[in-house]
DNA sequence: GGACAAACTTGAATGAGTCAAGGAAAGACA
DNA sequence: TGTCTTTCCTTGACTCATTCAAGTTTGTCC
């Protein structure tokens, strides 16, 4: 877990300014990854008072094009954000309670963007969310 | 492509009361492979004449979880539908214009399950969403 | 054909996410 | 340190895909 002057210097290597609000936010996405954006608000605004919803969505829009953070969507689940980047893995949802967890990739980091066929498209990234029941959702 | 009693066997065999609205839907999507809801609407209501939206959203969801037709939801698009389900394949989208094609497993059907480390989940699926961008894209 | 349960229509509501304009703060430079 | 410029944050309203609820219609079985 990086200190907030670590977070501090990931923000100002981004070539981004350093506010309050951003450094929150990317505090909050280290301290809880696979947090959906109302968590975000929620710890954003209990470390450093009001925040504007607006404010979040805008530090996590920056941050995300920046790639110091990940937003990642399955389906039927509101955005989630996670400061693991740089990195190839994965994920695993529970379909029950959509818990997430990590999961390294299966097959190291290239084949991964091997396609049978790829139809023309210039591949970049190969996203895998793996669906299941988690632990405490098994009976 | 099948035909309207193929459809109609479909809808009747998952269990279902055939409807006009839920053939016309099922036509739909196999039609319209990877369309969006409010194509399937349009095009429902040119087969059907009027169709309420919250019917063709009804529709959608009860064929989907018979199996039928599968929802899919790349980041930050809409829902989209396919009627090609059983098999394991997957999507690559374009990141640009938001095109889906299908792409076959690569892997064959069995290794797409495997994880590196599954964190005590019950895995049933694995979903491969390839990005990248399409050749009419590509400059 | 009649009865019952399942589907559809209508109309309104929900809520995550976005847009726009003005005020506030960070960083640069003297 | 003080001032300036640019970027960022706040406020408030808005969009629109999707869902909810109540009442009516339709398909299926007997």
């Amino acid at each position: 877990m990086p200190t907030a002057v670590e977070i501090e210097q990931l923000v100002r290597a981004a070539d981004l300014r350093v506010t309050r609000p951003r450094v929150a936010v990317l505090t909050a996405v280290h301290e809880h990854p696979h947090a959906d954006t109302e968590t975000i608000i929620g710890e954003v605004r209990t470390q450093v008072g009001d925040v504007s919803h607006q404010a979040v969505y805008d530090v996590l829009k920056v941050l995300t094009g920046a790639g110091l953070v990940r937003r990642i969507q399955p389906s039927g689940s509101l955005s989630r954000y996670e400061a693991r980047v740089g990195d190839n893995h994965h994920h695993v949802v529970c379909r029950s309670c959509g818990s997430i967890a990590d999961v390294d990739c299966a097959h190291g980091s290239a084949p991964c963007l091997v396609a049978s066929d790829n139809h023309g498209y210039a591949i970049d990234e190969a996203e895998v969310i793996y669906w299941g029941t988690c632990p405490a959702c098994t009976p």
